[in-house]
RNA sequence: GCCGGGAUGGUGGAAUUGGUAGACACGCAAGACUUAAAAUCUUGUGCCCCUUGGGGCGUGCGGGUUCAAGUCCCGCUCCUGGUACCA
């Protein structure tokens, strides 16, 4: 019997395509490109879930479709395989991470095969091999060899600055450098020794060396970047992380927050995650304002975005951390300092964060003077003022601030009203804009946030005067911070520096790649230096010691994507022809995990690429899309506590039960499989089971899909039973790409069974191939082209949900209207390869075609033969509808209104009355109103 | 708290952007085939009333605009994602 065999038939094409290369992609300048990406995976021990694959599958889709459109598609796949897990493997069983993780890759290989993806594995990409890596270091070198010009808003290189530096100093040059950069002339600059210049120069280089506070995690051993951290916790193993002041590599990536804020407009990618980055660069625009101390030669320099509240400072508040504080301490206050700020500093980060309510802070002894009123206000000092961002230091307006305002009740503190209305409030923070009162020369100007929709007519003012008095500047800050680029970890690109009397210098170009050493073990040393510290005789020129720190797992990942251009190029990192061929990727699909950290980072080096002239395309992303997760769906068993017995969910009520997790590959349709779950662990062998209606009914939950639930499907188990292309159709089916869903195989069989028809429709009853030649009718021509617009418009709009609907549809009318017609199923097949590759394959192959379905096109859609002889309006009184009436297509609107009132339907609802007014729409609807 | 996204049958979800709500699928029910089951096929399936013809109500809740609202406007409720002493 030729039933649709999905097992012989798909590894038989899956065979096939591997054998003619059939995905493989030439940079071929004479087709329209198109690049589809997909976020590649760490390639993880677990291999794959069925939540993977989403992404994949609907990329993989988008591909196949746009090749049938006639474009050149580049559809790769890699692996990102520096990272911890493979890491923290090797420092258990001292196996090499480079050789878990080539175990790993095989089996994901092997997986992702078996769904049939299309990608050209001729230009995989694994971050972890030198080949690939010794580019990674090689950008890394293009960024230390650059410095950014404010002025041209873009990279240049550094040579070009040691040329300005010769010749004008530093003061002609606006340019994003270490905000504590002295200003220095030519001369100066020229009488500097190599080293003292090279210093200099490290202010100004796009990647350089900081002693800064960073997040150390001691349980792992490494530094963090701050999107690696939830809650004071590593993302990774959830171990605590604590500030601690190290030597780190450091991205300027602060000197691009304009241009990556800027560029969002640019993009299509969803609002949430435009947000997301615009929020994390976090730019407002605000003034400095200078407070001098009191009887001391020092001045406090806040940041404020409302400079036209000055008028309602009573007081000004300091970080603890703040460098500034010894001084500014009077004797007798001296020891309750000392304990707030310990008592700070032993805080973890987490209750930091978790107790924000609590107020909390302590009184310097020093005075500040307001700088345009001339007031004297106090000067404290509390931990709801961060060291890290702005100056550390706040001006307080208790009366439109909200932590200011509980601040100053708690320590009784003055308010002062300067909102016009506030004055009889019970609480004046509940109204921030208006017109100010008791501001001197601001009365009466209209104070807001200069972001909102107003002018902000009052800050300007202040800001105005602040600038006259010499008192205070303009201001634009961010939170966003320079990026921490070191790991204190041995399983990642080494920084390709050396280093000479404590400076850093570059290798050499022809030294790249700069290999991983050797080492005995994957600890850090005993002097607590990083694990490259073990390596011997890996010494530059047997004379100057390596950095020691690797780069972090982002390093690969901000650029893999250009690689996949030009993978095989031995000479450069990616040949400019192909980089102009290519440019942008057209498409990304990828996780919302990524929203910040990956996709800001990857947007930054590939702007600086840009502007150093390697690349064409500022951004890199054109498109992007987040698909959604894959939950678990777990099932629940009910065990009585004190026996061997099992209560059917609807009953449990009726006895003293535990929950159980149990394994959701022996539950379908949440009916426990008895005789399976009996064999799944010795213990239940001889368990009794209390049914109802002679099943045993699971309870259930969504959560994560984890081994710890038994709630993982893998892909492997599904493919098995019901074919790699039901697997494929049934992910899309579930719901749009963008919404996460519980992973659910109850309409599964939906998908198979309209794939054993599509099957069928090619056999007759005796189970042989036959496809008519006969000339198609009207009324299958009408359904094809249905379907061709129908699929094509949604794979385009991404909605594979109702494509795959749209193929239902049309297979159910043709296999009514028992069509075998060669010119009906052969445009039918094309349309839907992308979504079944290997059927189709296989049934275009029995079709007589030589060539492979994927080198066909995509059908041409006909708007003539959706045209129908007469339409069906649906006649309405006052909004209901009445009645349902044929006219024909080019039936004039007069005659269908006359027709409309002489029918019965619509008379005994006008009951002889004339209607007030008839509306005919084109899009066929007829309103009668009364 | 702030910023996104959302709420439609028993279930997952459609609705060409203001034009016959519930496509498609699951589930359920009835029937055909079968000794029986599975598989397959056919039919029905938003809710309520009615013997039928038919009628009424329906897209989280309350208002509004419109000949016409799931869709637009105003005011709520709940869910979900992100983010947070950011001055």
């Amino acid at each position: 019997m030729a039933e649709y065999n999905h097992q012989i038939i798909e590894s038989k094409w899956q065979e096939y395509w591997q054998k003619n290369n059939s995905y493989k992609v030439e940079n071929d300048i004479s087709m329209p490109k198109y690049y589809v990406l997909d976020m590649f995976p760490y390639p993880s021990g677990a291999g794959l879930h069925v939540g993977h694959p989403l992404g994949y599958i609907a990329s993989d889709i988008f591909s196949r479709y746009k090749r049938l459109k006639g474009f050149n598609v580049l559809h790769p796949m890699g692996f990102d395989a520096f990272g911890l897990p493979a890491e923290q493997y090797a420092i258990e069983t001292g196996q090499h991470p480079a050789i878990t993780t080539k175990n790993n890759i095989e089996t994901f290989k092997g997986q992702l095969a078996k769904i049939g993806f299309s990608f050209d594995w001729s230009r995989e990409v694994n971050t972890s091999k030198p080949e690939f890596y010794k580019w990674t270091q090689w950008i890394f070198m293009q960024l230390f060899n650059a410095w950014f010009d404010k002025n041209e808003g873009k990279a240049k290189s550094i040579l070009e600055l040691k040329i300005i530096f010769e010749r004008s100093g530093n003061t002609n040059i606006t340019a994003a450098c270490d905000e504590n950069t002295p200003l220095f002339s030519a001369d100066e600059w020229k009488v500097l020794s190599a080293e003292e210049q090279e210093k200099v120069l490290l202010k100004y280089r796009l990647t350089y060396p900081s002693g800064a506070l960073v997040n150390w995690c001691p349980a792992l051993g490494t530094v963090l970047a701050n999107d690696e951290i939830k809650d004071g916790f590593s993302e990774r193993g959830g171990y605590p992380v604590e500030r601690k002041k190290m030597k780190q590599w450091m991205m300027r990536t602060t000197a691009y927050a304009d241009r990556l804020l800027e560029n969002l407009n640019n993009i299509d990618w969803s609002e949430s995650l435009k947000e997301m980055q615009r929020n994390w660069i976090g730019k407002s625009f605000g003034c400095e304002l200078d407070f001098t101390v009191v009887g001391k030669s020092i001045t406090l320099t806040a940041f404020t975005t409302r400079p036209d509240t000055i008028f309602g400072v009573t007081y000004v508040v300091l970080a603890p951390e703040h460098e500034l504080i010894g001084e500014l301490v009077t004797p007798e206050q001296q020891e309750l300092v000392t304990a707030y700020v310990n008592t700070t500093k032993n805080r973890s980060e987490r209750d930091r964060m978790s107790d924000v309510k609590t107020v909390s802070g302590v009184f310097t002894g020093s005075y500040v003077v307001n700088p345009l009123s001339g007031e004297e206000v106090q000067l404290w000092i509390a931990d709801y003022v961060l060291a890290g961002y702005g100056t550390g230091v706040v001006m307080a307006v208790p009366s439109s601030d909200d932590r200011d305002y509980r601040f100053a009740q708690h320590f009784d503190l003055p308010i002062r009203c300067i909102i016009e209305g506030t004055e009889s409030m019970e609480n004046p923070t509940e109204k921030k804009d208006g017109k100010l009162i008791n501001s001197d020369f601001l009365n009466g100007l209209y104070g807001e946030k200069i972001a909102g929709k107003g002018t902000g007519e009052a800050t300007w003012a202040a800001i105005k005067k602040a600038e006259e008095l010499g008192v205070g500047t303009q201001k634009v800050n961010y939170k966003m911070r320079d990026a921490v680029f070191s790991r204190q970890r041995y399983w990642g690109e080494p920084v390709p520096v050396y280093f000479k009397n404590d400076i850093p210098y570059l290798l050499k170009e022809e030294d790249l790649p700069h290999e991983l050493p050797k080492i005995d073990e994957y600890k850090p040393t005993e002097t607590g230096e990083p694990p490259l510290g073990r390596a011997k005789d890996w010494k530059y020129e047997g004379k100057y010691p390596y950095e020691l720190t690797t780069m972090p797992g982002w390093a690969g990942s901000s650029w893999y994507f250009l690689r996949y251009m030009d993978a095989q190029n031995d000479k450069e990192f990616v040949s400019k022809e192909a980089a102009d061929y290519w440019g942008d990727v057209d498409l990304y699909i990828g996780g919302t995990e990524h929203a910040v950290g990956h996709l800001l980072y990857s947007r930054f080096w590939n702007n600086v690429l840009c502007d150093m002239g390697f690349i064409s395309h500022q951004e890199p992303f054109k498109k992007l899309v987040n698909q959604g997760m894959i939950q678990g769906r777990s099932n629940f068993i009910y065990k009585v506590k004190t026996e061997n017995k099992f209560i059917s969910f609807g009953k449990k009520d009726d006895y003293d039960v535990t929950e159980m997790h149990c394994d959701v590959n022996l539950v379908h349709s949440d009916v426990l499989d008895i005789e399976s779950f009996k064999k799944w662990r010795p213990e239940f062998k001889d368990a009794d089971f209390i049914l109802e209606d002679g099943k045993y009914i699971c309870g259930s939950i969504v959560e994560k899909m984890s081994k710890r639930w038994f709630n993982v499907v893998n892909p492997d188990d599904v493919i098995k039973k019901y074919g790699a292309d039901t697997l494929r159709m049934y992910e899309m089916f579930l719901g749009p790409l963008e919404a996460s869903k519980p992973w659910n195989t109850d309409g599964i069989e939906g998908v198979a069974k309209f794939l054993r028809r599509t099957w069928n429709l090619f056999f007759n009853n005796e189970d042989k191939f036959v496809v008519s030649d006969a000339e198609p009718t009207k009324e299958e021509l009408k359904v094809l082209h249905q379907t061709i617009k129908k699929v094509a418009y949604d794979i385009e709009n991404l909605s594979f949900n109702t494509s795959v609907a749209a193929f239902m549809v049309c297979t159910n009318e043709l296999y009514k209207l028992k069509c075998n017609k060669k010119a009906i199923l052969t445009p039918l097949l094309i349309i839907l390869s992308p979504f079944a590759p290997h059927i189709t394959e296989e049934l275009w192959k029995q079709l007589g075609h030589n060539e492979s379905i994927t080198k066909a096109t995509f059908p041409k859609f006909d708007e003539a033969y959706l045209k129908e002889d007469s339409v069906e309006y649906p006649v309405s009184v006052n909004g209901k509808v009445r009645a349902k009436m044929a006219f024909s297509v080019d039936a004039p609107k007069e005659e269908i209104e006359a027709a409309v009132l002489e029918a019965e339907v619509v008379q005994k609802w006008l009951q002889g009355k004339a209607p007030k007014k008839i509306i005919v729409v084109p899009k066929r609807i007829v309103n009668v109103v009364v």
